[in-house]
DNA sequence: GGGTTTTCTTAACCTAGATTAATGGAGATT
DNA sequence: AATCTCCATTAATCTAGGTTAAGAAAACCC
């Protein structure tokens, strides 16, 4: 398992790629999204040091995410085979509660709760990432994030 | 692994409630949702047979999730112990998958590319649930699917 | 099978957030 | 230091989908 110099703004994995990796983020931040029909970026996750970031599709399927570094990184790219997913199920029941509670989330909860969420759940990605790309990630556009701060300033 | 009858609107599991279960369905329909603050229903998950429900949180945490039957059903009821975890990664990763997708999609998706996209992969589902659950899976109201199958069905 | 409950549909109106466009600032590049 | 690119902000306008309300149609239940 060598370990793996990323600079920031590098590409790991591009949508549509086949035999995709796993990524565990050694230090640095990484980062994957999707792009749709109309161009536009979708952020699916963040992954700061200690964090493992993957496309869930099965090695021989096309990738759905783009994966790149925020930040110069170093990472451990590891294959994705079925014996290391035996060896440890309770990373991936984590994940799974993550992604239940973002589905939850999206789904009930307006912007702004969404947000403050967010900065409560994850103050120390809040500080290191452009605001667009959080807005990305909780599916608001920069323009209505930023508004929505300002109405909550307004407010308090 | 005795298995256990359930019938329709029978609840097996509350929001709140500790030492969640993994629920195997057998035969029937399942379906896990949780409600908001203003009351609100949010449908997670269907499961038909030979499918596999559960919460994601760890049985020593208090579940989001309500479980019910939306129809007649049989299950196996199952632990969430550690060594079962174990012996299956795979259908772990693939629940990954859908969840990635439906995320991805709820953030890229208008109400109407998601309708159709649940048809097409549900086509089952579609017929045995009522729309209204549909709807509030997909994240939108009973009223708004009601008008947009209306205006689907003029463009055609 | 008749009444009750639940679901679906329609329509009028409303609002959260998208779109478009313009401006200013902060870093990077030369 | 001047130029360039990227990012955040503001404001005006637009629209997808929410809310409310009411009636019709299924489905359910003694």
């Amino acid at each position: 398992m060598h370990p793996q110099k990323v600079k920031k703004k590098q590409i790991l994995q591009k949508s549509g790629e086949f035999d995709s990796k796993i990524y565990i983020v050694k230090s640095g931040l990484l980062r994957s999204y999707t792009i749709d029909e109309k161009g536009k970026e979708h952020v699916f996750m963040f992954a700061p040091e200690g964090w493992v970031i993957a496309d869930n599709v099965p090695p021989e399927q096309p990738t759905m995410l783009f994966i790149d570094a925020l930040e110069d990184s170093v990472v451990y790219v590891r294959k994705k085979d079925i014996k290391s997913e035996h060896q440890n199920a309770a990373p991936l029941v984590r994940r799974l509660l993550v992604l239940q509670k973002r589905v939850l989330t999206l789904m009930s909860a307006s912007a702004i709760e969404r947000f403050e969420d967010f900065v409560a759940t994850y103050p120390d990605i809040t500080q290191r990432v452009p605001q667009r790309m959080i807005a990305s990630y909780l599916g608001v556009t920069p323009e209505a994030l930023s508004k929505l701060k300002r109405e909550q300033l307004q407010r308090s």
